[in-house]
DNA sequence: TATCCTTAAGGGTAACTTTTTTCATAATTA
DNA sequence: TAATTATGAAAAAAGTTACCCTTAAGGATA
């Protein structure tokens, strides 16, 4: 049976396609008897309002469009829940796409959203993207008088509210933490190194070697991709030096080297003591748990669901940048303060 | 700088509507010169026609909707890849939304998906809505002509193809397994047992006793709750016999369960082995790593959106029931064959 | 009694944006 | 002159709502 619609049901009743909007709108205008008659058929029929046609006709479609590089990234999925949450009680709806890091993906999930179908966008860049800092496609977006947010993954070139973690910040706090609780060498492995966020973690981590006068080494620092052999170039670095402290730049690595570490006879935190970021449920469940830093994702997705439907209701306000404290959760993988 | 359309470029040349959507459609009713300059002008001003408009006309959106109950779940988010995969191929955009184990929220996404805004809709139902077993939204929609496919939560009272997982095979397979290396009394853990696909695998369960001659003892089973105490539950079961096999009805609880168990001073597998279901990253990293059940997700979600698919470019065919077979993934939390 | 006003109960149309089909005008060709 | 071609305008369609219009009846006023 195909969707019934107001035509259908004013030629039933001959009548026309203004009175029966008015009869199920309830409008005083129509006599309660074919009111009646006609809001009784229509629930029979199960008749919808189209909503094409409202958005339509109200140039809004009180919807939200949503772009997060890696659904697998606990992290992300935190900010999704905190974005639904505001959004549904403000009666927003929200469509989530995955962009998986990949530039050509994100730009596809922009136009989509460019063509009139969202009324405002949330997103984190890819990884990719935020690499070559080309932004086109968003900057038609927000040109086209289509509100914009970014969240964690920003670009200085784009013009937009933001909400962000204080990632040199939690670089810096955790590389001194490790440092207060005796590690001499501390490592980085970062699978991230060319995002904003995996930069300024490292940032944050030299401006504390600095602080205490250790030399940076560079030698100390992994960057790795999908195809990189973790095992391998850990196998290096731990032949290199005797390494006291391991700093993950995201929850997976974290618990990726604490497994190779394991696997190579180290003892956690004994030995040596990781710390990672994004408290998901991985780190929670290895053994040992690890430390690690918390950006508060829900709360970061409320944040940036608040600043979008605020401009959107308000536009012409001038933008804003939300920073967001990260949190150390200290558990198993770090010794104890000596 | 407002979003452009066809009647602002008509307006900026002076001349009609339609000159200007042939001139951009590269029309040759349209001479080479005004096409050209309406094109330039049209790329300047980034004009892209609305998705709404063009949506009403063909009444066709080109979307699909699709509804998972929990995002927490590698499962889900394992099927969201394959329908992703598919969809995309196809030219499909999806519209995920998350149910949240809530029948509420489930009923409010499919009015939502009701009033035109999707193709064809990808469903798992929220534990709650399979519990209660009214499906008065979902049957509207397919009421309106909007095509189903339901996968893994699944109902018997809804008419429409759908992708299910051989769920009572699973559970008689690793039952069996238990079985075969050695394993006398056997305990299930089941955090969803009243969702068709946790009471499948207990059904499996008692298949494998009642084939090897074992009496089924309802002390044996854990159904629990959000809000229930685990670590007690399992303390009244360890008390209660000697246990040498676990079965985790999810990934996340045979986690925990393993936890639990650990921190009780039992040795896993030598003491009790421990089998869950889906195959993500938890199971992997923890210490040992999970024997588990793995239901190809990504294939499932292959399968959902193919089927989905061609059902929307050929309506009236019969509807179709899909089974997926398990696999089982054999690692350090069971016992070696003896 | 004639005129005005009000009210009830609907009808009609514009608007949102786009494409497609049909129609009109001018210029060109036979 | 008649027929053809090029070029573009006009209208219809999709579904909905808001606004204004119409008709008839009844009451009020001078």
């Amino acid at each position: 049976m195909k969707k019934v619609t107001l035509k259908d049901i004013a030629a039933h009743f001959g009548v026309s396609i203004s009175t029966v909007s008015k009869a199920i709108n309830d409008s005083y205008e129509i006599s309660n008897d074919l009111k009646l008659k006609i809001q009784a058929y229509a629930k029979e029929k199960h008749y919808k309002p189209n909503r094409l046609a409202l958005n339509l006709l109200n140039k809004s479609t009180k919807t939200i469009g949503v772009v997060v590089p890696n659904i697998l990234n606990y992290f992300f999925v935190q900010v999704l829940y905190g974005i639904e949450k505001v959004a549904n009680e403000s009666g927003y709806n929200i469509i989530s796409c995955i962009s998986n890091e990949s530039s050509a993906k994100e730009t596809k999930t922009l136009e989509f959203f460019d063509a009139g179908t969202v009324d405002g966008v949330i997103m984190s860049l890819a990884e990719e993207s935020q690499n070559e800092d080309k932004h086109e496609a968003l900057l038609d977006v927000i040109n086209n008088d289509i509100p914009v947010v970014l969240f964690d993954r920003v670009s200085d070139n784009v013009q937009c509210d933001k909400v962000v973690v204080d990632d040199l910040e939690a670089g810096y706090k955790i590389t001194k933490y490790l440092i207060n609780i005796g590690c001499k060498n501390i490592a980085v492995v970062n699978p991230i190194s060319s995002s904003s966020v995996g930069k300024l973690r490292l940032l944050g981590y030299k401006k504390a070697l600095e602080e205490f006068g250790i030399p940076f080494d560079p030698k100390l620092i992994i960057n790795l991709t999908i195809k990189d052999d973790l095992d391998l170039l850990m196998s290096f670095l731990l032949n290199y030096k005797t390494i006291e402290g391991i700093i993950g730049i995201d929850e997976l690595i974290a618990v990726q080297v604490l497994q190779v570490v394991k696997a190579r006879g180290y003892n956690v935190p004994n030995d040596i003591s990781i710390i990672g970021f994004t408290n998901g449920q991985l780190s929670k469940y290895v053994t040992p748990s690890l430390t690690m830093v918390s950006q508060h994702g829900k709360y970061i997705g409320e944040q940036t669901a608040r600043l979008l439907i605020n401009r959107i209701k308000n536009p012409g306000l001038p933008y804003e940048t939300k920073t967001v404290k990260t949190s150390l959760l200290v558990r198993d993988s770090t010794k104890k303060v000596e």
